[in-house]
Formats: structure tokens, sequence, C-alpha cells
DNA sequence: TGGCGAAGTTTGAACGGTCAGTCAAGCCGC
DNA sequence: GCGGCTTGACTGACCGTTCAAACTTCGCCA
């Protein structure tokens, strides 16, 4: 039976068609109709995959942010070195920093994400699962830094991560919005200094954009 | 004529009946009929003084914001000392940590405001100006030490308010979001240890809570 | 091999509920 | 009694959801 094989193709399909919707016409502005016609697909066979649009948007939601984080956590298990991953964890975050990557803005639905937990208990359990999820991947590289001698810092991994992660989320916000203000070149520069000093290593030439 | 005054007042207080509906129900939610049972007027009233429900919506984020930040401004210049100064800030920003405040969760708005900005320009432009005289309140305090001898750092003011400002957004939202992991006085904790070593204070026993 | 039918997919038209916005008619202060 | 204020019933559009009918796939049997 293909039915298994192709039932789970057009799940993830329609995820992704509106993770893409969601992203251009924010999650409020996003109808069933738009998700089918991103799809490819009419507007019925939507409500045949999902119960309902509101959980459809929920599902999608963090179906994109765990797209994100296996991307990158694949990506930085790859390198080397604790300073390179933090300096590509940081390149990864800061939005429009690298031009390369397909601009599936991350941070605005991560913003979306924010507004529905608000409310929705179900998505507040998520956010919290992923948050921490976000958390752990900084304290992963700290604490690898700190076996391999990079890093001299010797105070809580915890308390770092939290500091570095909520450094960049706020950050972020602002780079996302095209805040004149704060560039992505700003962004990445604050990150790495504060990274720098709180765990302390240098960073030298390889500061440089890319 | 009343007109002007009465005009005026009912003005204001449909603005206050809209962020109260919307902190509690969220922006996506709040229906005009909310507003105007909120304000105890008929519904037809709440489209005499505003074109549409959008205008009204995005006036009254704004709006709320405007309150948060003229409060918040005049309970700081009375204190005389720059460390006191940024100690109630940050008591302030952490959402939950003074049990007194009327929880009119002004970050849950903040929130709101992001993702409209996303989306609509007007608004856009408005926050990158709230946002920008957020930092100032921080960048006014380290100047204040600064000459006052509190401080001793000596590194650019405009990148360290952008870097503690942006470490309070980013914790703020995790706290508002009831995050078990972080706590209003995990947040607090966090801030003053940045804020003292960055610019290099001493906190001493006054750190305890409220 | 070929064709039958059942099960799973897909369609799009139709329904119904919900609101934003309108308006005609009252109200009240000056 | 004029002019701004207030009401609440009404309207029209919009969109989530339902559904019957069509289409596709594929196992099965002659």
């Amino acid at each position: 039976m293909a039915t298994n094989r192709q039932t789970k193709d057009r799940h993830q399909e329609i995820l992704d068609a509106a993770a893409r919707v969601i992203t251009e016409r924010g999650l409020a502005e996003t109808r069933i109709s738009d998700v089918a016609e991103q799809a490819g697909v009419s507007p019925g066979l939507i409500l045949y995959y999902f119960e309902s649009k509101d959980r459809l948007l929920a599902e999608a939601l963090t179906f994109a942010n765990d797209q994100f984080y296996l991307r990158t956590s694949r990506e930085i298990r790859r390198l080397p070195s604790a300073v390179d991953q933090l300096r590509r964890l940081i390149d990864l975050s800061v939005p429009g920093y690298l031009p390369e990557y397909e601009r599936l803005d991350e941070w605005a639905l991560w913003i979306e994400v924010w507004v529905r937990a608000l409310r929705d208990k179900e998505m507040a359990k998520d956010r919290e699962v992923l948050d921490e999820r976000w958390r752990s991947q900084i304290a992963d590289i700290i604490r690898n830094g700190r076996s391999s001698g990079e890093f001299g810092s010797t105070e809580d991994v915890d308390e770092l991560a939290l500091r570095l992660a909520s450094l960049i989320d706020g950050l972020a916000i602002q780079v996302v919005m095209n805040d004149s203000k704060v560039t992505p070149e700003r962004m990445h520069r604050a990150c790495m200094h504060v990274a720098a000093h709180e765990l302390g290593f240098e960073f030298a030439k390889s500061d440089v954009s890319p």
C-alpha cells in the first residue's frame, strides 16, 4: 500500500506549506485556502489531514522550529572546536547574517509561537520544551569548550547558557524587525563579544564577517 | 463645550479598555464588542471614536507601552543613585517580580506589538521608536553612574545598553510564559549579575528579593 | 493478463456562524 | 432646538467546516 508513504508526504507537505504561509502572512492572516494554494491542493484536503485549522497551525509552528533545530545541530556537530561551534551557532542565529540560507525567517515564526503560547496550553508546553532544547544546545557547546580547555570560565553552565540564549533572543527580535539601529552585523558583534568575555576565550581575527 | 474634554476621556477610556482586553484575550481574539463591554459602552460607539478595529488595536498597543514607559521613568528619576535606578528598572522589568504592580502584563502586549510590527509598517516604525527609547533609558542610567563614579566600565554606552536591554527582553519572554525553568527570581539574578559585571559595580546584600 | 471492487484520496460547492462596520433613530447638554 | 454623543439592530462579507461525488490505487481472482 502506498497509503502510508503518501499520507506521510502529504502531511509534511501541508505542514511545510503552512509554515511558509505563516511566515509570509502571519498566523492571524493565514487562511486554510492559502495553505491549500501553497501546497497545490484543494482546501478540502487540508481538513482531511488535519482536524482543524487551529491544530494545523500549531503543528506547523513546532514543525518548523524542529526543522531549524535539526539543521543547526547537524551542522554544529561537524565542527571540531567549541569556539567554532559557538560562532557557527551565532552565525545561524542572526537573522539575515548568512545570505545563502533560505530566509524562511525562523524568528518570525518564533514570535508567533510566543503569542500563541500565551493562551494555548498545548503550545505553551511545546514552547517550554523547545526553549530548553535551545539552551541545552548552548550548554553542550560550553561543556565541550571547557573540557577541551578552550574556555576558561568556571561559572555554572546553565546560567551561562541562559544568559547567552536570552541575549540572542532579545537581539534577534530587533534584527528580524529590520531595526535600523540594530543590524545583523551589530548583533553578531555583540553576541561574540559577550560569548568571549563570559566564557573566557579569544576570537582574534576570525571575527570578520563571512 | 464639554466636547473636547469628554471626547478625550472617551478616547482614553476606550484605549485603556482595549489594552485590557488584548492582554486578556490576545490581539487576534479581541472583538470590538469585547472592548465595548470592557469600556461599558455600545459597540457602535467604538467605531465612532476609531475609524476601524485595526487602528484602534494598533493605537492601544502603543498607548499601553507609553503608559508603562512613563510610569517607569517617573519612578526611576526619583532615585538618587544609578545603582538603585538600575535595580529598580530591573525590578519593574521582571514580569511578576513586584506583586503590588497591577499585572497588566506589559510584556504580553510587547509580544503582540512584535507580531504586528512584522507586517504593519506603521507599527514597525512605532516599535522602533519605542525600543530606542527603552535602550536610552538604560543608557541614561549608565551615564549617570559613570559620572557619579558608581560604575567603573568605560565601554561604549550604547553597546552596553543594547546588550542589557536585549538580555532583559529575552529573559522576560520566558518569564512571562511561566517557564518553570526561568523564574522571576532567576531572571532578576541573571540581570543583576550581568549589570554588575558589565558596568563594574558591587551590589552586595541589597540583591535580596523585595 | 486484465478487469472488478473496496479502500483511501481529492475535489469544490454549499452551509452556517461570526463579526466589522453602517445607519437611522433617540438622547442630552447647552 | 441644534449639534455632538450614544445606541443597538441590521447587513454583508468572509472563511472554517462539511459532504457527496469523483477519482486513484492496488489487491485479488478468473
